[in-house]
DNA sequence: TGAATGATTTACT
DNA sequence: GTAAATCATTCAA
């Protein structure tokens, strides 16, 4: 398993997003390797877009990740109980990043079964932002990792059939809630959210 | 110091 | 379909 080079990172976050779909998310920890080919992510381009973290320039404790160099995490814990990744894309002081929001388990499943508190085999392991991150144990302690050196990594894979939809979950941020700045896989059943009849095509 | 609020998930009605 | 859970971060005072 290889880790993709910085250069992937540094570069505009849509396209960034575009390409994540189909790489393979790795996670090396103490109790084994987990491993799930990313499936859904989501684009998010401050300081000008109202629905990032970074919106306005805001640059504090929490986002400071975001302002750093590409192929670092940027991690962050939302109401009370939930923890996402993204992917820091760009260059330094362009806080743009690339959030995660489901995979399609590939190794290690048993282990993210065991920290889901769900059997093998159960599909909503891993279809949501905050579920991946409690299987393959990111938190805390994944803040500002270099994606270029692990433990946590993407890692090359086949390019899938990618499909467009607006983002989820940011109905706050007026007008910039319609942009289609959501990327998924458009066959995958590991989707957080089947495409809608309407916009299947 | 204090109050408001989520880039969600889960359980219920 | 709706609502509760639950707390770090943010902003106002």
């Amino acid at each position: 398993m290889k880790s993709l080079p910085r250069s992937f990172y540094a570069r505009p976050v849509l396209t960034v997003a575009r390409e994540t779909i189909g790489k393979i998310l790795v996670h090396d920890t103490p109790e084994g390797r987990v491993a799930g080919r990313i499936v859904e992510a989501e684009a998010y381009r401050g300081p000008e877009d109202r629905a990032a973290h970074s919106y306005g320039g805001r640059r504090t404790a929490r986002t400071e990740a975001m302002f750093g160099p590409p192929g670092h995490a940027y991690v962050f814990f939302v109401y009370g109980m939930h923890w996402h990744v993204n992917l820091v894309t760009t260059a330094v002081d362009a806080p743009h990043a690339v959030l995660i929001r489901a995979v399609e388990p590939l190794e290690g499943v048993e282990l993210m079964a065991a920290r889901r508190g769900l059997t093998v085999g159960a599909r909503d392991l891993t279809n949501g932002p905050g579920k991946l991150c409690q299987a393959f144990a990111i938190g805390k302690a994944s803040y500002g990792l270099d994606l270029c050196k692990g433990p946590l990594f993407l890692s090359p894979g086949a390019e899938p059939r990618v499909a467009r939809s607006p983002r989820i979950g940011i109905d706050y941020a007026g007008d910039w809630a319609a942009r289609p700045w959501r990327f998924f896989e458009r066959a995958s059943p590991w989707v957080s959210r089947a495409p809608s009849p309407r916009g299947r095509r």
